[in-house]
DNA sequence: TTAGGGTTAG
């Protein structure tokens, strides 16, 4: 209980709850706006059932009013739980402050009002409300809460990740001999499963008495939820096993599970399990489809993907926008947004985190500034912590450490670790090591557990030929006991996906890959690419360091790659961190002399080498 | 009750 009350302290949101509005709004002059097939009711009941009817599906704000205004003339709030209904529409719309204040107006409510407002705060993810709700049900009115109450209270907690909370909820749950319903176990599952705890999940899931497909699709979502996928797809042929046939919440886990893997062989086999079962036709399962294939470096199939949906909804438009950015593309990411306007789309705020950053990839300084700057004014979304970030990161890497400094002061949210993170990102790529360290200091007050800033400042001194003050950082690295995960190349062949690390030697191929590779050195050599020894990090001499470049991950791979693929198949390679400077220019060289494209993923985007060119441009 | 789009740094 204690937990519970100091969370509701925390949370300044419930403020709101707090306000008692006595007088009734006016709604009169939303009056004329209201459709005139509403006065051809004689009987009241007839006229209520189509008023509920065009609340709970209107989906705009003004309608919704108009539609209030009508019951305030006309009817009662009780009659046909009307002002139930129209709580739920103001709070699926966002106007949360209107749906509380009706509420407290609403003479009255019963525990399925209670309920219904709850579930829709939960929807919105925001915690706050619901417990105090929770609170204000059971101490203000006197109201048990029931199953209905307490699933979507135990679904916002997972949504924020809250597990102590959760498990306040989950006492009660128990107390109240709530444990015996399905889909409060299900609920309970879901939240400890997203925030980690999955032995938990896996406790409460194997003493259900039966376990419905909500309950199997909870334990392979949980597990691919938490990098698990093999265990996931575990779950999901123990699940067919059983005999329980899957939905299309599992085949999206499923999608999820492959980009997890980043196997495009089982990508491709969860794409014929969907086709057979007549499931392409799903916004969600195409939504998830679009996405794994940008994310596998698949562009044309994702665009396929995308050209075959039906009415795509913001999601789908977002995804797709998403991927162009990923991919270099930021002319298209921007004529795609534009369409998406055009064809009555509304953009939300992802949709502008991609948006800013396709322009970023791209270079596209002055496009990014304007829908920065309309973004709020005109489509009416919240600048957020990301946004900023998007916009550092597009000022600091074209050259303008400085607007992108005072953007940062300027900002009226706190600025986190991204916002940091993309300026020492920019101080980095432009070698401004003065205020490189300055960021540097703040992210490690931040976050002194976060690795990549030691790792960052250390590359600046290091690039910088500071090699005193660059092991001067990694020793604090050592004093704090952090670990840098060395850098590694994966690349799929023959339902295997093989992973080499600098200089490695456990291929069983090795002598072939490092033949190949000095035969591709010497190739660039001659037609004049010199190695960017700068790219080396470490104080050895030229040699050893030429010596140390000509062994990286990614040039292991493409080696690999050439090896083992027919000519003119394209390479797909996978980074878990930034390709470097003369690994990007070998890759160049190595698609025009082989005559192959090359795709290079790093952890967020993707390098596409043609004929000698990289769709980033070089800018990147 | 479960499921689709999330930026920035190694």
């Amino acid at each position: 209980m204690i937990m519970l009350i100091s969370y509701m302290q925390r949370s300044s949101k419930l403020l709101i709850l707090h306000k008692f509005i006595s007088s009734i709004r006016l709604y009169n002059s939303f009056a004329s706006q209201l459709s005139p097939t509403f006065h051809a009711f004689s009987n009241v009941d007839s006229l209520v059932s189509a008023l509920i009817t065009a609340i709970s599906t209107c989906s705009s704000i003004s309608y919704c009013r108009a539609l209030h205004c009508r019951v305030i003339k006309s009817v009662n709030y009780n009659h046909g739980f009307i002002g139930d209904q129209l709580v739920s529409s103001y709070v699926e719309l966002g106007c949360t402050k209107d749906a509380l204040e009706l509420f407290d107006e609403l003479p009255d409510k019963d525990l399925v009002s209670w309920n219904s407002l709850i579930s829709g705060f939960s929807r919105r993810a925001d915690l706050g409300i619901c417990l105090g709700l929770l609170f204000r049900m059971r101490f203000e009115m006197g109201l048990k809460p029931n199953e209905v109450t307490v699933i979507p209270v135990v679904s916002a907690c997972a949504g924020v990740g809250e597990l102590d909370v959760g498990k306040c909820i989950h006492g009660i749950a128990v107390k109240s001999g709530m444990l015996l319903e399905v889909k409060v176990v299900n609920s309970l599952i879901n939240l400890y499963g997203k925030c980690g705890c999955l032995e938990a999940a896996c406790c409460l899931f194997e003493g259900m008495s039966v376990q419905s497909l909500v309950s199997w699709n909870s334990m392979v979502a949980v597990h691919v939820h938490m990098g698990l996928a093999e265990k996931g797809i575990g779950y999901f042929i123990m699940m067919r096993r059983a005999g329980i046939n899957s939905d299309q919440a599992t085949v999206v886990s499923l999608l999820l599970a492959c980009e997890n893997l980043g196997v495009r062989k089982l990508a491709e086999a969860v794409h014929g399990y969907i086709l057979n079962g007549g499931l392409d036709g799903n916004l969600a399962i195409a939504t998830a489809l679009l996405d794994l294939y940008a994310k596998l470096g698949i562009l044309s199939d994702s665009c396929k993907v995308f050209g075959e949906m039906i009415n795509p909804d913001a999601v789908a438009w977002t995804a797709m926008l998403s991927s162009y950015a990923m991919h270099g593309r930021g002319r298209e990411a921007i004529e795609h947004f534009e369409l998406m306007i055009r064809e009555g789309v509304l953009p939300d705020h992802v949709t502008f985190t991609h948006l800013l950053c396709a322009c970023s990839h791209s270079g596209l300084v002055e496009e990014g500034k304007n829908y920065f700057k309309i973004m709020h004014k005109v489509y009416g979304v919240e600048l957020r912590v990301e946004h900023y970030s998007c916009m550092v990161d597009l000022l600091g890497r074209s050259g303008h450490l400085n607007d992108a400094y005072n953007l940062i002061k300027s900002m009226p949210i706190e600025p986190n670790c991204g916002v940091w993170g993309a300026l020492i990102g920019a101080c980095r790529v432009r070698g401004n090591i003065e205020l490189g360290k300055e960021v540097a200091e703040r992210l490690f007050s931040l976050d002194p557990s976060d690795s990549r800033n030691y790792i960052t400042l250390s590359n600046m001194y290091s690039a910088a030929g500071q090699w005193r003050d660059a092991s001067k950082v990694r020793a604090l690295m050592k004093e704090r006991v952090l670990i840098r995960n060395p850098g590694c190349s994966y690349i799929e062949h023959g339902n295997k996906i093989h992973c080499y690390v600098m200089g490695d030697q456990s291929h069983p191929d090795t002598e072939r890959i490092y033949n190949k590779l000095e035969e591709l050195v010497r190739k660039n050599r001659e037609v004049g690419f010199a190695s960017k020894t700068e790219y080396v990090l470490h104080d050895v001499d030229e040699e050893v360091k030429e010596d140390l470049i000509n062994k990286h991950s990614e040039k292991l791979a493409i080696a690999f790659g050439l090896l083992a693929t027919n000519a003119g198949m394209p390479l797909i390679i996978t980074k878990n961190i930034r390709i470097c400077g003369d690994c990007h220019g070998f890759a160049k060289l190595i698609s025009l002399i082989e005559k192959r494209p090359i795709i290079i993923r790093d952890t967020k985007r993707f390098h596409h080498f043609t004929n000698g060119l990289c769709s980033c441009g070089d800018y990147w």
